[in-house]
RNA sequence: GGGCGAUUAGCGCAGCGGUAGCGCACUUCCCUGACACGGAAGGGGUCGCAGGUUCGAUUCCUGCAUCGCCCACCA
């Protein structure tokens, strides 16, 4: 990291100046604290009409957050603070999502422990670490789901105050007295509400299926979840026997070979087509498959004609089904070889064969199968390394198997085509910033081949209201559940009983067992419009609240977080839960390297906000336009702290100079009119950016005028301004009032510390109105050709190499624009210290020549 | 293989049918009564490549290349 320098010349500047601040440092401290004794940002409910809504992203509570975050966030803001200074009442909570396996993976490490599901809760259980240190023979601890789930409601509270504080330490302009969290009571409620609506409308159903499978977590996960990564893997030439011959197959798979149901080749495969109606055997097990058909064969893949085991992959399962072949699980929920021989291997040596893979990983198993396949003469040469793409779960190590088991569901479009129309049709019209994101959610709504998976075999999360009865004969009877009644939501079926049953009777014949699953942490998630604008607790408020607005979040959870939460809105309300939807690029490290925690690469936002200010690390996310990648720039920084303190002293000088409300009516002297004619036109381009969701673009326009104001204006003004002319000071207060409105959304501590200057016993700036109620009396060609020609003028005492204020006999402006810049002549005489001053528009290039 | 985005000065980025812009960095000058944590000025680009449309293309179209992301491909 550099070296801070700042700390001590901002005291030095604080003890000439004891009340006005002369740089930005300290300044987050003062206002935030005043912005949250003032309820500043409190959301007024004062009316549907004149609210504006943001669904803002919880962010997920697991540490630290990094500037990513930041940089997202301020965009928020930014039009946060627009659409209350354009008079909006505006609805800006804060969420945390804890829920779900980033906070019980950092709980385990946090302090060291485990679930046992057999353990029950221990109220006196102090768990082996505190703050995840842990020495070389630590052993981690087990616990009780409900003694874990403490610890994790625990220490994301703790880990939500560091987000928090850092959010203010930004400036967001969150209300903060609108929190939840997922995990909490209320997002329980709702998610189950939900759940059981979806349930009873049938958009929720459980089914027996085929599932992707994370077999170091062992859980089910989804599709969406999915992400596909380079394994590396070797292919195996399997000799199977069929017809009095061999039969070569090529997998990468072998260990699955137990489990192998039917060889396929293509029906259009000369090579097979002498197989049609044969059986084969299969090496080591010496089980009978049948010789099948499927146009899905390739060819020219492997051998053209491969085994279908239960299951190897996406296309075993199509064959599965389609071929209603039989199911032959060996994989357990570890993803481990089954320890025990299943019934379809009958012959001796298949058996032995088999107890050599029992409890195997699927890794070891397979050496150790290509070892018994060359034992045997059935392998044909050796493995060949390949590499492949291999689909994982996104938070796990290994690839994703594919187990049968049962699971929630809810619909999503990609078994019911009218659905997925209307889920397209929602893309239609919801309005995504940057335009091209809506691609990628028609690609994703296009893609879908399953329903939502929603069920988890996890712990720290919402579980479904649900329990099933066990029949006399102990069996469970997944086939009609019993649903927790609405009133009683939250439920936690683990720990009390259905309406009608007795604690006692859990696990008994005759009486119920719980749902063991908790939801998918995006099942709560989808649901964040709802929670956050009252649904189903403060009606009032729902009703001003929902639909949303807007819904800011990162381009990667378009296929989840959006798209979910589109169709769970779609399913309830028939609308969409937003108008816009802004999406913000990622944050790359100067390298231009996504920056990632296994990267090291990443920066946490506390140390650039002290260095620079909070107003300068706003600045730099705010030069980047949505959608848009950026790299981590601290030259940006520098430059948005070197703008907030331009804004100090160019305040400090005007208020020096006319430190009471200025008066429109008395600006009177052209030049003056014309200046405040082209704020009028920055204010309207600066707004019409802002609506259109670019921030960029307004914080240019309103940047570019502010240099030429202090460079051109307030130079051109100078002299006037110290005679007193009213004119002048009148035109340079109103501009500054402006200004500071008009750089508010982006720079929201320098701008309320110099509106408190100008409007000592004023509210903030960010209630104050949006800047636009100046009148364009003279059009702005007189100021803009003023400070064309002063800027010309300076380059002639600049070639001349003399300083600014030399005096020179006569000073000349001709060309196009010089009779525009006539109306400021007496004062481009005084700022350029020429005794006299010639215009001549006749000459075609417009140029400027001084006579020392 | 399909889709999306990017390619403009050393770097970071705007722009978009009509003699190339901003900021940083670089060079020179200036402690000028807001600001030296400052200011003024200057040098620097055949706008990825190849075609096409047009009076005119960095801008529109087509193809290609390179980079990034998403989806499909797992026998």
């Amino acid at each position: 990291m550099r070296p801070v320098k700042l700390a001590s010349m901002s005291e030095e500047g604080k003890k000439e100046q004891p009340e006005r601040a002369k740089t930005v440092d300290g300044l987050e401290k003062k206002w935030t604290q005043w912005w949250s004794e003032k309820k500043i940002y409190e959301y007024r409910g004062k009316s549907r009409g004149s609210t504006y809504s943001i669904d803002t992203p919880p962010p997920t509570v697991s540490g630290h957050l990094h500037v990513g975050h930041v940089f997202s966030y301020t965009h928020t803001d930014i039009i946060a603070r627009y659409k209350r200074m354009k008079g909006f009442d505006v609805f800006y909570p804060m969420g945390w999502d804890d829920n779900g396996l980033p906070t019980e993976r950092r709980v385990q490490n946090y302090y060291g422990v485990y679930v046992d599901t057999s353990l029950k809760f221990d109220p006196s259980f102090v768990p082996p670490l505190e703050g995840g240190k842990a020495g070389k023979d630590f052993k981690p601890a087990p616990c009780s789901r409900e003694n874990f789930i403490k610890l994790c409601e625990g220490l994301s509270q703790k880990d939500e105050e560091q987000f928090k504080n850092l959010w203010v330490e930004l400036g967001l302009s969150v209300d903060w007295s609108r929190t939840y969290h997922t995990i909490g009571p209320e997002c329980r409620r709702i998610s189950q509400l939900e759940f059981l609506r979806n349930l009873e409308r049938g958009e929720a159903y459980q089914k027996a299926a085929p599932v992707l499978w994370d077999t170091t977590f062992q859980t089910a996960v989804s599709q969406a979840e999915l992400e596909s990564r380079e394994y590396p893997g070797f292919y195996h030439t399997l000799l199977f026997r069929a017809d009095g011959g061999k039969v070569a197959i090529k997998t990468t798979r072998p260990e699955l070979l137990p489990s192998c149901v039917a060889l396929i080749a293509n029906p259009k495969d000369p090579r097979y087509g002498r197989l049609k109606g044969k059986k084969a055997r299969t090496p080591l097990f010496g089980v009978e498959v049948p010789i099948l058909f499927h146009e899905a064969v390739e060819m020219d893949k492997g051998s053209g004609i491969a085994m279908c085991c239960t299951f190897g992959d996406a296309t075993d399962v199509e064959w599965w089904k389609e071929l209603s072949l039989p199911l032959r699980p060996i994989l357990t929920k570890a993803g481990r070889i089954c320890a025990s021989v299943p019934e379809w291997i009958e012959n001796e040596a298949g058996k032995e064969a088999f107890e050599k893979l029992e409890g195997l990983t699927v890794f070891s198993a397979r050496k150790e199968i290509a070892s018994l396949l060359k034992g045997s003469g059935e392998m044909e040469g050796e493995p060949v390394p390949t590499s492949r793409m291999a689909n994982f779960y996104e938070k796990g190590s290994k690839p994703i198997e594919i187990l049968p088991s049962r699971q929630w569901y809810i619909a999503n479009g990609s078994h019911d085509e009218k659905l997925r129309r209307d889920l397209l049709r929602c893309g239609e019209e919801l309005s995504f910033h940057p335009a091209f994101m809506k691609r990628r959610y028609d690609n994703w709504v296009e893609g879908l081949s399953e329903d939502w998976l929603i069920s988890r075999q996890r712990f720290f999360g919402i579980p479904f209201p649900i329990w099933y009865r066990v029949k006399e004969s102990g069996e469970v009877d997944y086939l009609s559940p019993i649903r927790a009644l609405p009133a009683d939501l939250p439920v936690d079926p683990s720990s009390s009983a259905p309406q009608g049953f007795e604690e006692k009777m859990r696990g008994k014949p005759g009486g119920f067992v719980a749902e063991p699953d908790v939801m998918d942490t995006w099942a709560a998630s989808s649901l964040t419009p709802l929670l956050a604008s009252g649904w189903k607790k403060d009606e009032n408020l729902f009703e001003k609240a929902f639909p949303m607005d807007l819904r800011p979040q990162g381009q990667d959870i378009i296929r989840t977080w959006l798209f979910d939460t589109v169709l769970r809105t779609w399913l309830e309300f028939k609308e969409l839960p937003w108008k816009d939807a802004t999406l913000s690029g990622w944050i790359l490290d100067p390298d231009h390297k996504k920056m990632s925690k296994s990267k090291g690469n990443v920066v946490v936002p506390k140390e650039p906000i002290e260095e620079y200010g909070a107003d300068a690390v706003r600045y730099w996310a705010a030069c980047a336009r949505l959608g848009v990648d950026t790299a981590y720039d601290e030259g940006e920084m520098k430059i948005g702290r070197r703008l907030a303190n331009k804004i100090l002293n160019a305040s400090k000088f005007i208020l020096d100079l006319k430190p009471d409300e200025a008066d429109f009516s008395l600006v009177t002297s052209p030049l003056d009119l014309s200046l405040l004619s082209a704020l009028f036109e920055v204010e309207k381009k600066a707004a019409c950016a802002l609506e259109a969701f670019d921030h960029a673009l307004a914080l240019q326009e309103t940047e570019a005028f502010f240099w030429s104001f202090c460079d051109d204006y307030i130079e051109l003004v100078k002299d006037r301004a110290y005679r007193k002319d009213e004119s002048a000071l009148n035109a340079l207060r109103l501009a500054l009032d402006a200004l500071l409105g008009l750089f508010a959304p982006f720079l929201p501590f320098v701008t309320e510390e110099a509106w408190h200057w100008a409007h000592p016993k004023g509210l903030s700036v960010h209630l104050s109105s949006w800047p636009l109620p100046l009148e364009d009396k003279a059009g702005a060609e007189g100021f803009e050709n003023a400070a064309f020609f002063l800027s010309l003028l300076r380059k002639r005492k600049s070639e001349g190499k003399v300083s600014l204020k030399t005096e020179v006999k006569k000073a000349k402006i001709f060309g196009p624009g010089a009779k525009e810049a006539r109306i400021a002549d007496q004062d481009l005489k005084a700022a350029v210290h020429a005794k006299e001053i010639e215009f001549d528009p006749s000459p075609l290039q417009a140029g400027a020549e001084i006579e020392f």
